[in-house]
RNA sequence: GCGAGGGUAGCCAAGCGGCCAACGGCGACGGACUCAAGAUCCGUUCGUGUAGACGUUCGUGGGUUCAAUUCCCUCCCCUCGCACCA
């Protein structure tokens, strides 16, 4: 534990002023068109956690990468700098959000280079400037223009301790309760601005199918969210009947109030005969109206309904609704499982069909009609099958139609199709579950929604010459800040320039990084948002990672911001991220890292002990991207004793170059730096760079075994150190550049090319596959023999005839495969060997696989005879068929040498 | 409830039709090195077996196939997302 580790400190200051220096991770205005990798953006919160930490050494290691293979590369970092934390921060401080902000972006930026990420950092955006949000300002106005900006009411949660809006994750408990002064949250409508997405809904549901380099989870739950439904709006007339106004007592003649055509939705008119009552959402206007009338449902409306609640409740009204089909009049009742934004807060109930329908059927006596029963299995296509029994539980698939009269007999889908035909008031409808995005916030920290309040003209977009509108002074106080700033809310109207007030909401700050990824292209540009013309070469963002937290809104609204910029500012992508990659949480002993559980590992404090590369390998190295894993002290060190060995081994070979013989254990070694070559290249092409560091770890194993066992030849042994420093250059570019150094390279390691191998994975993994298993054969005959004290091993390569019969084999598809064998020469004469060998190549015919070729083995093998020997202690020889005995060779097959051992 | 992803040897975890008794790591055990410890290196880690074999295994129960951990179906369990969504 006290064991000195390689100098990290030293090292990593010495690279990273190095390639500051040297601007080593600047991508120019003028390449054509790099890739482009990108992390989430953090909030600049004061300090980078683990988190953020694997987040931006995936990208970073994922660049590093790239630029070796000779891309061009973007790799740009900029900060989500507007939110509500740096506005408390800047109360509890007594500072200003403005101030408190770029303290945090230093401090965070700081952090990041010792980290050694290697960002273009003239690229780097904060979306709380001028300059930055101006553009949001500017979007918004043309999203204006286009249709595609609303102002209307929306219910909020309002404290009006605080006078200000919260966010629902700002409600706390049952209780509804502030978070930060416990008063009890109300609802309050306020004119809000929204943006359109729902106009965006459809493209948005079906470009999902597209994105095939995104996770399926992502893509699953963006369908969910938007949630579209195909259905069927209908009307249903409602009145008041005699009965209610009887028991009521109210006199005979009363006449019946209209309450005229109620829109209902659904998905399922097919079911429309089996329609026993209807239902209102408690807000509905008619329960409103209802409820100032009658006791019993204005104590429902207001006390006894629970949307949240398990059960069904509701409250019959007295009125009823006529089934545009059946013309049956059935009841309505006011329940709280009718939810005013679903639908249109109306809907006919089928108990017979839906479960929830039939629960509160069951509560209320209602009836329970079945009018679909499921298709029988050799359905003829119009037989009305049997009613099914419908009394203890829905039947809620699609069938045939029972009980519906001229309907019956019908498909459920067509029976849909027929119905809203022929029902007068019906139309198809298509629901969503989105809504339109409310972006007004009533907080300080944001971009101003550029819009001025006129008494006259109501409210009047801010000219774009006028932008941006930029942010008054903090000021300290319980409401919205922008309220109390008089000030800068007076204006004068652009319209007709009388007397004005400013919008005093800003915009959520989704709406900043709805496009901040466009920015990174023309980071400075003065008059657009992004340069276009860059912007079309340059997108989509090749890989962009992130935590899963943004599954759905953040990247769902940044595909809608890009389809609108791709339909009214010519930008040529109708997408942003074309892969994307959600990755796995740090956690400690299986639970997520947080400050209230107290289990946070300080990225800073691992820095400064074990170094950067440490930290960023072992991350790495622990496990794929994508999932969760433990963060483990133990590992660390371990991982720092690699780096540190690694170190030694180089600097020793650069103080005393070897001088050894080029032999088959340098060949031996020549295969292995292949095999490492090969595998990490995928590994690193898929992103699973534990499986990349994996086999960087394996080669040094084997560098540093090749050197113990013997002089190695300075050839092989440095394209072995040299190969090992560039797999690992991504991950820990910091100790990788200072050994790049060490073996005499001038340039970066950075830009250095990434090494090649002269051979492919599949034979690289055929070779070690036979020398791995031809050395767990000999120690299992030795084992299962009792061999105490062997005296020589021969392993002796399959006949070349048999090689031949293998390959015939493998080609031949006739039904006598012994036959076809025959009729080759060579392998005829071996006779009964050769029959034996064909019956052998007959039972296992179609699992036969190629095999590396006879001298390829022979060479396989002899490169690995030092391993044998040196294991077992015995003087090893390979053996050519031609040179061993008959017995022997009848065990010797191809990718399967026959092996003796004397004792 | 719906949807997505999972359930693999003591633990973590790869494989996703034949090369699989199943990569790799941890732990455990044995060995080398060392005065010793640590680090490092080598090997073992389902059972049986006096020459590389055989038997039983990859949540459960079926099925497809010459061949299934890998494909299909049933059920059970876990994780995540959505949800009184008409």
């Amino acid at each position: 534990m006290t064991e000195e580790g390689y100098d990290h400190v030293a090292v990593e200051r010495r690279w990273q002023d190095a390639w500051d220096e040297g601007d080593a991770y600047r991508t120019s205005d003028d390449v054509e068109d790099p890739t482009y990798v990108l992390g989430m953006y953090p909030y600049p919160s004061g300090k980078l956690h683990m988190g953020h930490v694997r987040n931006y050494t995936i990208t970073d290691a994922y660049a590093r990468y790239r630029r070796m293979n000779g891309d061009d590369v973007l790799h740009p970092m900029g900060w989500d700098a507007f939110g509500l934390p740096a506005e408390n921060a800047a109360k509890e401080r007594d500072t200003n959000p403005r101030d408190w902000t770029l303290d945090c972006i230093e401090t965070m930026r700081e952090q990041m280079v010792s980290m050694g990420f290697g960002y273009d950092w003239e690229r780097e955006i904060a979306t709380c400037e001028p300059e930055y949000y101006r553009w949001n300002q500017w979007l918004f106005s043309r999203f204006h223009e286009e249709g595609l900006v609303e102002r209307r009411d929306a219910e909020v949660n309002w404290c009006p301790e605080c006078e200000t809006v919260l966010a629902d994750e700002q409600v706390e408990g049952e209780a509804e309760l502030c978070w930060r002064c416990d008063t009890p949250v109300v609802q309050r409508e306020l004119e809000q601005w929204f943006l359109k997405i729902t106009e965006y809904a459809d493209e948005l549901l079906e470009a999902i199918d597209d994105l095939e380099g995104w996770p399926n989870s992502v893509r699953q739950m963006q369908r969910n969210w938007i949630g579209r439904q195909y259905g069927t709006e209908l009307d249903f007339e409602i009145e008041g009947s005699e009965a209610r106004s009887a028991s009521n007592g109210r006199g005979e003649g009363t006449e019946p109030r209209e309450y005229g055509a109620v829109e209902a939705f659904t998905t399922r008119v097919d079911t429309i005969h089996g329609a026993t009552f209807f239902a209102l959402a408690p807000d509905h206007p008619i329960s409103e109206e209802l409820a100032e009338e009658n006791d019993e449902i204005r104590e429902f409306v207001e006390h006894e309904a629970d949307p949240e609640g398990d059960e069904p409740n509701g409250v019959a009204t007295g009125l009823t609704a006529t089934n545009p089909v059946t013309g049956d009049e059935i009841p309505v009742y006011v329940a709280d499982f009718v939810l005013s934004d679903v639908g249109t807060g109306a809907l006919m109930a089928v108990p017979g069909h839906d479960e929830r329908d039939h629960a509160f059927a069951e509560k209320m006596g209602e009836e329970i009609v079945p009018v679909v029963a499921p298709e029988p299995d050799d359905w003829d296509g119009e037989t009305v099958p049997d009613a099914p029994d419908v009394s203890e539980e829905a039947y809620t698939d699609d069938g045939v139609l029972v009980n519906s009269g001229e309907y019956s007999g019908l498909e459920s889908e067509a029976a849909r199709e027929r119905l809203t035909a022929d029902i007068d008031s019906a139309t198809e409808a298509t629901q969503y579950q989105l809504r339109d995005w409310g972006i007004s916030r009533q907080r300080y920290w944001g971009t101003p929604i550029p819009v001025v309040q006129c008494e006259d003209c109501g409210p009047v977009m801010v000219p774009d010459e006028e932008l941006p509108v930029e942010l008054p002074e903090f000021i300290n106080t319980t409401g919205n800040p922008l309220d109390a700033a008089e000030e800068w809310k007076e204006t004068t109207c652009p319209e007709c320039g009388s007397e004005a007030t400013r919008e005093t909401d800003t915009m959520d700050t989704f709406v900043d990084s709805s496009w901040y990824f466009l920015r990174y292209v023309s980071p400075d540009l003065e008059d657009a948002p992004f340069d276009l013309e860059r912007a079309n070469d340059w997108m989509p963002v090749d890989q962009y990672v992130g935590g899963i937290e943004h599954a759905v809104m953040h990247l769902l609204y940044s595909r809608f911001f890009t389809k609108v910029l791709a339909d009214n500012e010519g930008l040529d992508h109708r997408e942003p991220f074309e892969n994307l990659l959600a990755q796995g949480m740090v956690q400690l002993e299986g639970e997520k890292m947080s400050k209230s559980v107290g289990n946070v590992v300080s990225p800073q404090r691992i820095v400064e002990e074990y170094g950067a590369d440490t930290a960023r390998l072992f991350m790495m190295q622990a496990a794929q991207p994508e999932r969760d894993f433990d963060w483990s002290e133990e590992g660390v060190r371990s991982t720092y004793a690699f780096l540190t060995r690694l170190q030694e081994l180089v600097e020793d070979y650069a103080s005393s170059p070897p001088d050894g013989e080029d032999d088959a254990v340098a060949s031996y070694v020549e295969s292995e730096i292949d095999a490492a070559i090969a595998i990490a290249g995928e590994e690193y092409d898929d992103l699973t760079f534990n499986a990349a560091a994996r086999e960087s770890q394996e080669l040094v194993r084997t560098l540093r075994q090749y050197a113990e066992y013997t002089e190695p030849h300075a050839a092989t042994y440095e394209r072995g150190l040299s190969a090992v420093v560039r797999l690992l250059a991504p991950v820990a570019p910091h100790i990788a550049e200072e050994l790049y150094d060490a073996l005499g390279n001038d340039e970066f390691v950075v830009d250095a090319p990434w090494p090649s191998a002269t051979v492919d994975r599949a034979y690289v993994e055929k070779r070690r596959n036979l020398v791995e298993n031809t050395r767990e054969d000999i120690r299992q005959i030795i084992d299962v023999a009792g061999i105490e004290d062997p005296k020589s091993i021969d392993v002796v390569v399959a006949p070349e005839w048999k090689y031949d019969a293998l390959e015939i084999a493998i080609e031949s598809d006739a039904d006598n495969l012994i036959g076809e064998l025959m009729q080759n020469s060579e392998i005829r004469e071996q006779g009964d060997a050769a029959a034996s060998y064909g019956q052998d190549l007959q039972a296992e015919r179609e699992a036969l696989t190629h095999p590396l070729e006879i001298d390829a083995e022979y060479d396989a093998l002899e490169s690995a005879v030092w391993l044998i020997e040196r294991e077992f202690d015995v003087p090893v020889r390979v053996v050519r068929a031609t040179d061993a005995a008959d017995d022997v060779l009848r065990n010797a097959e191809p990718g399967r040498p026959a092996i003796e051992i004397e004792d």
